[in-house]
RNA sequence: GCCCCCAUGGUCUAGUGGUUAGGACACAGCCCUUUCAAGGCUAUAACAGGAGUUCGAGUCUCCUUGGGGGCACCA
């Protein structure tokens, strides 16, 4: 709900590995939210724990934001009035308020070794008993822990969670959830080695940077009331939250496993956000696609750009259940937001893809072929795939090919003739001047349009699929064309009938 | 084992007590058509099961089942 207080949403994601649809989808939301109500959206890493950190994980998240259109206001990169905003730079800070919790009677300092736990864990796996710290260090009084810290005794820092009661959290999705108190474990707030762990260093950033709305995924209901309970300890306000529900594989059976994530790259698709571009996808259709898993509008309004999205989106349309990924929806997606595209647009973004396939373009052709290859392409990666024939000296076509259904290589190569005479008499040579005289021969000859018109698109274009065949000969142009009509006659000339 | 969440066609979803249960993707067919598309039209297809509340339940309650998540000195 809207409060009289600006927003300010933060995305938090920890430099762990690549960057997926779910985290992107839970920035988009963030996004969208401070643009729409005119707040600030703030992009925080959680590198706390130095074990898991990926270098150039952190570049990767902000290139993913970047390429997605979702940029944000305040970050590690760029600055703001609340940084540092990486978690490894704050330490002092997570240090001085918990020894606040601790004074307030709400954390303690706990000495059990990870021996010790360990045992706990396993007798009470045996005894089929919740898996939960036993609470011996609970009543240790704090001048004795002092004491022993002082004394370099290794240790760390307890949630001291109430026993008894229960304890009510809101979800923006769900509703109330209410647990029993003794259902929740006396979590670690600092590690040893002195860091803060999660629990604590989300909270006290988000109070600290005046975070309004929290959108996390779904993996934190477990724990949210041990966070509600730490907010509530310090006496601090509690943001909105709501926890967005986790992707499951397009079967919708399960989450996806690492494996899986992997296989996906053969069929041209993928999780990961850094991989989507070079597939062909578009950001404008990711991110309409994404938006979607979860997340309606009306009954009858699926395509959006991004300042579409901020303008409709609603934190009060969320849907708590888990979403199988479908690719399918994604190259729907791809093909519309393709076509809305205006045609230098277009040409621009065509022109990598033919690069990588090895094909020279030049400008003024990638922008006549535009238009035809517009409404035929999924993905960007089809340019070539169409209009590789365009930026060729000669094509290559399969003989098999050149022969019209039904007709010998023979009769085939005689509507070759004829279309080589027409062609070379035209006085201009756009779609408009070809196509009249051809459909007239066509008309003559007895043969069907899509006999003859196949030998030349075969011809011409060196494949069976091609964009339309008179406009693609303009733009190829006369010498070209006529060019590889006659190497194809001789092509046919040298087939003996079958 | 314990805790939490979820449940409408194959998939994404609309639906907040009374609807012929709506839309989108995919699939099939038709139209258009020189190929492939795009576009238009049509069809197939769903309230997980069982109790209860109510005149009336997809919608509220409970149970069952199924799915998902969590139970780290990770996030």
């Amino acid at each position: 709900m809207p409060s009289n207080n600006p927003v300010r949403v933060r995305f938090a994601p920890s430099p762990t590995g690549h960057m997926h649809l779910g985290s992107a989808r839970t920035a988009l939301y963030d996004y969208l939210l401070a643009r729409q109500i005119g707040g600030q959206f703030i992009l925080r890493i959680e590198d706390t724990d130095k074990k898991r950190y990926i270098p150039g994980a952190e570049d990767e998240l902000m290139a993913g934001l970047h390429w997605l259109g979702i940029n944000y206001d305040e970050g590690p990169d760029i600055g703001g009035p609340y940084g540092p905003y990486r978690q490894s730079e704050r330490k002092e800070i997570y240090q001085e308020y918990v020894r606040r919790l601790v004074e307030s009677g709400h954390a303690y300092y706990c000495f059990c070794t990870p021996e010790r736990l360990e045992r706990l864990h396993q007798e009470q796996m045996k005894q089929k008993l919740p898996l939960q710290y036993d609470g011996t260090c609970r009543n240790i009084p704090l001048e004795e822990s002092d004491r022993r810290r002082a004394a370099g005794e290794p240790h760390v820092v307890r949630f001291r969670t109430p026993k008894d009661g229960s304890t009510t959290v809101r979800d923006l999705l769900r509703g109330d959830i209410t647990v029993e108190n003794r259902s929740l474990d006396d979590a670690i707030l600092v590690k040893s080695d002195g860091w803060a762990l999660y629990h604590l260093a989300a909270m006290v950033d988000d109070h600290l940077m005046k975070i309004t709305h929290v959108i996390r995924g779904s993996e934190w209901l477990p724990t949210f009331p041990l966070h509600a309970l730490i907010i509530r300890a310090f006496g601090w306000e509690e943001p909105e939250w709501a926890h967005l529900s986790v992707f499951l594989k397009p079967s919708g059976k399960g989450k996806m496993s690492k494996r899986e994530a992997g296989d996906l790259l053969k069929d041209g698709y993928s999780i990961f956000i850094k991989d989507l571009e070079d597939l062909g996808y578009l950001p404008e259709a990711v991110v309409n696609w994404i938006s979607l898993m979860g997340w309606s509008y009306d009954d009858h309004t699926e395509f959006f750009t991004l300042p579409d999205l901020v303008e409709k989106f609603s934190l009060r349309k969320l849907n708590p259940s888990p979403a199988a990924i479908n690719f399918t929806k994604l190259d729907y997606f791809n093909g519309m937001h393709i076509r809305s595209l205006s045609l230098d647009d277009l040409a621009r973004r065509i022109k990598p893809f033919f690069r990588k396939e090895g094909v020279q373009t030049d400008d003024e052709t990638l922008l006549k072929i535009s238009p035809l290859l517009q409404e035929r392409m999924v993905t960007l990666d089809d340019a070539p795939y169409f209009g590789r024939f365009f930026f060729q000296d000669t094509v290559q076509p399969d003989p098999e090919d050149l022969v019209a259904k039904g007709l010998t290589p023979q009769e085939s190569a005689e509507l070759a003739r004829r279309s080589y005479e027409i062609l070379s008499g035209l006085s201009d040579f756009d779609s408009e001047t070809i196509e009249p005289p051809m459909r007239a021969m066509v008309e003559a000859s007895g043969y069907s349009a899509g006999q003859v018109f196949g030998i030349l698109r075969v011809a011409i274009t060196g494949q069976k699929v091609s964009p339309p065949l008179f406009e693609s000969m303009a733009i190829v142009g006369r010498q070209k064309v006529l060019e590889r009509i006659q190497a194809a006659i001789r092509i046919l000339e040298n087939m003996n009938s079958v």
